[in-house]
This record gives C-alpha cells, sequence and structure tokens, in this order.
DNA sequence: AATCGGTGTAATATAATATGTTACAACGAT
DNA sequence: ATCGTTGTAACATATTATATTACACCGATT
C-alpha cells in the first residue's frame, strides 16, 4: 500500500521549473518528457500547485513560474496541493456498535493515527525545493 | 489517497482477542460481527498476524490467542504484519535520463520520503495494544 | 469412525482509484 | 489569422482492495 504518485510528481514538476527556468521555456510538454508522464498528467498536476498558488502557468503562451522562491516551498505545501487531506488509513465504516472494541475503536486508534500523520506532515515542511534542488545540483557536479 | 484499512482491522482483531479472551472463544465469525467484515477476511488477516508471530489459531477447534503480552504488541508489529515493507510513496519508473533532474530525483527525494517513513514507524512503536485497550476500557468505564 | 464447528485457501466478483490517451475549445503573442 | 499552448472533458486501462461463495482439511467430541 502506497501514496500515488502526485507528490514525487508534482516536486520533479517544481524543480524542474526552477532548474531551467533561464534555459527552457517550461511547457507541459517539456515538463513531461523529464518526468515520462503525458503531458495532461503535467498539466493536471500543474493546475493543483496552480491552485495552491505555488505556480503561475501562462495561457496561451505557454510555460510555468514559480510564485516563490525555492526556500520557501516545502514537501508540506506540494503535498497538500496534490492529496487529499483526510485520515492516513481507511476505518470499518460501521464496527459492530453493540462491542465495546467496536463502538470505541474508532475514537482511540484514530487519534493515535492522527498524531503519527501531524508528524508525518511536520517532516514534510523540513524538506525544501531549494535543498532538493541543491542535492541534484551537487550530485550534477560530482558526475 | 489512504492506506487500506488492514491495520485498522487487525488492530481491532487484536483488541478484540484480547478484550474477550475469557468470555468468548474468539472465532473468525465472531470476531467478524464486532468488526463488520466478511469472515473471509479476517482469517486471512488473522494468517497475516500469525505468520508475523503475535497470535496462534487453533486449526479444528478454533478461535486465536495473542502469543505475548498486550504490552509487548506495538502497532508497528502490526503494521510490519499486514503491510508491505515498501516506499512510502510511489516513484515514476522511467524518468528522463538525459535530464539532472530525471536522473537524480529519485535518490534525492527517495531519501528524505524514507526518512519521514522510518519516523512514522517509529512511532507506530510508541503504541501498544495495552495502550489502546486501556483507552477503551476507559470509554467503556465513562459510558 | 462419524459428526460438527471451525480454519485455510482458491476462485471469482465488484468497486474504487490511479493513470494514460485522445480530442478539442479557448487563450494570447506574433 | 495562425500557432503553440493550456484547461478540461470523456473515455480506456490497469491495479488494488474488498466481498463472497465454495470446499477440502483439521481436531475435539461423541
Amino acid at each position: 500500500m502506497q501514496f500515488s504518485f502526485r507528490l514525487p510528481v508534482a516536486t520533479h514538476i517544481l524543480l524542474c521549473i526552477e532548474r531551467f527556468k533561464d534555459e527552457y521555456k517550461t511547457t507541459s510538454t517539456f515538463l513531461a518528457s523529464s518526468v515520462n508522464v503525458n503531458p495532461v498528467i503535467i498539466r493536471k498536476t500543474l493546475g493543483q500547485l496552480k491552485a495552491a498558488g505555488l505556480v503561475d502557468v501562462a495561457a496561451g503562451v505557454g510555460g510555468a513560474k514559480l510564485t516563490k522562491s525555492p526556500e520557501d516551498i516545502t514537501l508540506w505545501d506540494v503535498f497538500q496541493a496534490v492529496e487529499e487531506d483526510e485520515d492516513l488509513f481507511h476505518f470499518q465504516e460501521n464496527p459492530n456498535p453493540k462491542c465495546p472494541v467496536g463502538r470505541n475503536i474508532h475514537g482511540v486508534l484514530g487519534d493515535r493515527l492522527e498524531e503519527v500523520r501531524q508528524h508525518m506532515l511536520a517532516d514534510f515542511k523540513k524538506v525544501t525545493i531549494a535543498d532538493l534542488l541543491a542535492s541534484i545540483e551537487a550530485k550534477e557536479a560530482a558526475e
């Protein structure tokens, strides 16, 4: 069981926009060729990033730009942009209310799992697009 | 995007086995009626818990028992028993190797996400079946 | 040794979700 | 007007999770 690849794809997009901002027009087709997915997937993801205020997309002429500096965009921003803000785990919706475990598990276990989720979100806040780009450029330099 | 409800279901099963060990024979049908899923789902999950060494299931006569005390079973044990030990997120398998972002993102972002996952697993280790049962019994007492 | 409730597991069905693809209207610069 | 591009709908496909039926096998009990 895994999360979809929307977070990795969205992160990839942001990294490419920043990395290539002075060299190329970062259109959905350009980005699609780096990520290796269909351009429509890029456009949908870009739409989510735009709705979250992380990028501007130029209608007509094409191309996307970050609206903030890469130090100010974290994986938390990206995750919130592309994933639903919901529980980490599904719960069985109708456990037996006549059973003390059945009628209380959602409250009891749900609380613990929500804490885990909040820790995960806090971890996401620690990683910025600038961090990732620096790591990538370090690898590039080492090639 | 969410995890399946295997962790909640497996946890529910363990809690019921412990909570009702002196009152009922905890068969798959009994457990199924508390969780409200098909008994076959219970048997499959019980099989995973058995393979992980958390429960004994009596073939023939029926019923399940914990192999350890509830203080010594954590959500980490349960999670490992019922979920694959894999990355938290999918990565696009074939990003463009000619793009510096494409050929390095898996390494760079994957490392960060693996740290997040390890934190999540560490959080799971902090919660025991005994903790959860105590919370449930506290709620029962307050009813 | 026959019965009975139960487990383990295969086979199949159904539903939900993610992703891929085609198509096309609308946009804005030239 | 044209051109490359975006936004989005519609549909196809793949994967995964869950539900359900069926049945061989098990082990205690009689």
